[in-house]
DNA sequence: CAAAAACCACAGAAATTTTAAGGTTTTTGT
DNA sequence: ACAAAAACCTTAAAATTTCTGTGGTTTTTG
């Protein structure tokens, strides 16, 4: 019977051995699961080209979206990972899981990399995993009910924002202060108060504070 | 047993009636089904009226894109019944079905009335409609896969259009030649042509014939 | 309660988009 | 195959939009 292979790349070693358990003893109909597993950006970059230049591409690539926490310098994202997978293996599968449904996320990942699958971890059993595999190979996408939820609230909306935009509402939410924020965002002051009141309209939230803008941004996962 | 009120607006009474059939006599957990049929946007909207008044408004609304051939005048779709639904009875839950998966009605649909649940009709049975029912009243959204296909291609892409973006790309697919188009378009000649190239830039299809361009953009979902 | 930060309004500067006019290339109909 | 029409392209000036700097008022903070 042909095998088919997965890799997972998570720094939780024991959540990805519980998958591994799931989908190597589940009774597939076309295939039994060979899965590999490791635990960093790097490790898994480097396998996923291994398998690429031996002719035997992944067939699905399961990435944590929060890596090996950030190692010297800057850090590697699952995120990352998977925009490199694409290009280095095409036609492999690509299923991102993430601990909590983070809006912005889910949105961000819609966008750079486009996966076949979106599951947040809570709601991942057997049933959910033996689906997506099936799911993901015959008739993509696969996401699960709260990826699904993030992103109908992005679809239900048409707002556009553009770099400093959301720049701006990044550093409100970490609280920077507006006088601060020429730093990072490349506008004069007064452009900066003049874009939040604008963002303010947006959202529908004009002449409310700042709180009310963060989360209605948060909602429609802008942040 | 509790009853759950559904109406169905739908030009194709043969359809409906199988619909009928099916949710009235399933066997729900918690509620029997009681579904009301309507063949037109004014009958739909005034029934919709008549049971908010009653204050008995429906539990769910199912809704066909497609109503009534363009009565004298001009034609009010399923969609704008949605609209208007939303607004008169917020707590039911809208349902679409649509014969066809129309990338582009399905995200205009998502920004004006963010329903519920989407059906493409090609992917209706009896599972599929009383899922539907359940996971709409519990834990919507639902979507069937083509819906969600749809869906797909547009979160993956980032474009933003304006107003005269759209017109230009749909006079564009039903073959208006570009001359005339300042007609429709609010822009000189020049200025339509310099968006038509900047549009087959923004789509990936740099000079490349129009018929490109279009199929780009239908496939995001834009016309 | 004083200092800091946020907020607001407005005029001029800067940047972007649009237009008009000129031309070349491609497509169309006969 | 050829002439006319349409599409395409470039450029400079006009129009529009956005941004900045300044001088204030109001709100928040320590």
């Amino acid at each position: 019977m042909k095998s088919l292979k997965i890799l997972a790349v998570d720094d939780h070693k024991m959540t990805m051995l519980g998958y591994k358990y799931i989908l190597e003893d589940f009774d597939f109909k076309d295939f039994k699961v060979k899965m590999d597993m490791e635990d960093s950006f790097d490790s898994g970059k480097l396998k996923i080209e291994e398998e690429v230049k031996k002719d035997s591409p992944y067939d699905i690539i399961l990435l944590d979206i929060q890596l090996s926490p950030i190692k010297e310098g800057y850090s590697r994202t699952g995120e990352d990972l998977g925009i490199i997978s694409r290009k280095i293996s095409p036609n492999s599968k690509i299923v991102f899981l993430s601990s909590f449904s983070d809006n912005y996320r889910i949105n961000s990942i819609m966008q750079t990399v486009n996966p076949e699958g979106y599951m947040v971890k809570t709601e991942i059993n057997e049933d959910a995993l033996t689906d997506m595999v099936n799911t993901v190979l015959t008739a993509p996408p696969f996401y699960t009910k709260k990826a699904l939820i993030a992103i109908r609230n992005r679809m239900s909306t048409n707002i556009h924002l553009d770099d400093n935009d959301k720049k701006l509402l990044y550093y409100l939410s970490i609280g920077t202060k507006t006088k601060d924020m020429v730093e990072f965002v490349s506008l004069s002051l007064s452009g900066i108060e003049n874009r939040k009141r604008q963002l303010k309209e947006i959202f529908g939230v004009d002449k409310e504070n700042d709180y009310k803008l963060i989360t209605a941004a948060k909602e429609k996962g802008f942040i």
